[in-house]
DNA sequence: TGTACATCAGTGAACGCGCGTTCACTGATGTAC
DNA sequence: TGTACATCAGTGAACGCGCGTTCACTGATGTAC
């Protein structure tokens, strides 16, 4: 029976797709995030990320608070790694979006109901990001505004070339545009993270809100005029 | 000679503030405001306002720590003091925008330059608010909420006894179009904070861009029609 | 293949420190007569 | 008016507690031969 008994030692590729964690690189990954989901667990209880200590992370996460230094220098090295984990969630959001198409009629009301079940599912890292974007330290807030420029340059690039907006438009014009439609969805995000569950009547009328808001904007990009 | 070796005793940072005060109401008002302006302070040095202590508060205004249960039963009800104090300070500027008037060409290049000085003027106000509005605790979110609601409606009812947008609109069409442009300054005012001092050419780009991004919204509003 | 050694994720005790809150107090200001 | 007493903003000592960080450690995993 050569083999057999030899399930760990130096666990090659051959058992990467096996169902439990074999590798040390492998479990300091899953530690990591448990750190990381521990922080967005307790943000989800109405706690800012500048608030948040060490230890009480450690605690959530199962762990000593030493073992914290394994995984991040500090709190700040922390929150960079969840500005990264949210800045992925963005992009996804994009992607998807991209992947599924829309109803060609009615496209802004289809996407706002889909942005606001997208934020749902992922509430804690939309919290995150909202929460922290204007009212975190300086190094996470300049680290989330890169990642939010990033994602509104994106959307400019999906939009022109899903031909999206009826009348050519110069680059900055566009960008200016997203940027508008960006900030209004995170602010809509705000929203829709303290809707109260379960009241469809609110949020039939906060999503009604958001479309308004889009439509006005969409109106306008038909008349703008490049710089006068 | 009454009253002329009397002036010592507790002499407290309150009445640092020069001698003209005599009742202990004004005393107490006058330690109240100061307790207000060492937590803005704090904030002002990059932190948000959770992640404050009643010690760093009370020492950074001169006081001994137990003074402070003096005005306030916690740190929540300060901040509600501060959300309060925020309200004011977005109320007077429209109180000023309106008594100022506006140049009736360019009115919306105008309204952003005031804008942006007032905002410098009361930096730490804005950066309370706008940093908390999305961040903060839970109490002290629905209160900005609040305030910032009212502003909104406010604006509105300016907007129309002004006639400043050419057709006539619902109250509701109007409140949405004003929520958009609430909003949009106050991810403005996010911006501004963030500004490094002296960059004149960075300061014209922003204050460009936020014009265009209004011109987008009153450009679509003159095309507005209530629900299809 | 088996053996001997290196690595390093996670542990547990210990530290000094600042925190929020309590309590009894002081003494100037306010009030009743 | 002056006097005697009440009020209460601010004080200072004390408390128990959780914090971030250090250090030496353990033992499973990884590697060299």
């Amino acid at each position: 029976m050569p083999g057999s008994d030899k399930k760990r030692g130096s666990a090659t590729a051959a058992q990467a797709h096996e169902g439990t964690l074999v590798t040390r690189g492998e479990r300091k990954q899953r530690t990591r995030s448990t750190l990381l989901d521990a922080a967005l667990k307790l943000m989800g209880e109405g706690r800012s990320f500048t608030s948040l200590g060490l230890r009480e992370i450690t605690r959530e996460a199962g762990l000593v608070p030493t073992s914290f230094y394994r995984h991040f220098r500090d709190m700040d090295e922390l929150g960079l790694a969840l500005v990264e984990e949210g800045g992925l969630t963005l992009r996804r959001l994009l992607r998807d979006a991209r992947k599924a198409g829309m109803p060609v009629e009615d496209i802004i009301r289809g996407s706002v109901r889909v942005y606001l079940h997208y934020v749902r599912e992922h509430h804690l890292q939309f919290l995150f990001i909202v929460g922290e974007r204007m009212g975190g330290s300086p190094t996470i807030r300049r680290a989330i505004r890169t990642e939010v420029t990033h994602f509104t340059n994106e959307m400019a690039q999906d939009i022109q070339q899903l031909r999206l907006l009826p009348r050519e438009l110069s680059t900055a014009a566009l960008q200016m545009i997203c940027g508008l439609v960006v900030s209004t969805m995170l602010n809509a995000a705000g929203d829709i993270l303290d809707l109260p569950p379960k009241q469809t009547q609110l949020e039939h009328e906060l999503v009604e809100h958001y479309v308004r808001q889009l439509r006005l904007i969409f109106l306008g990009s038909t008349l703008w005029k490049e710089s006068p």
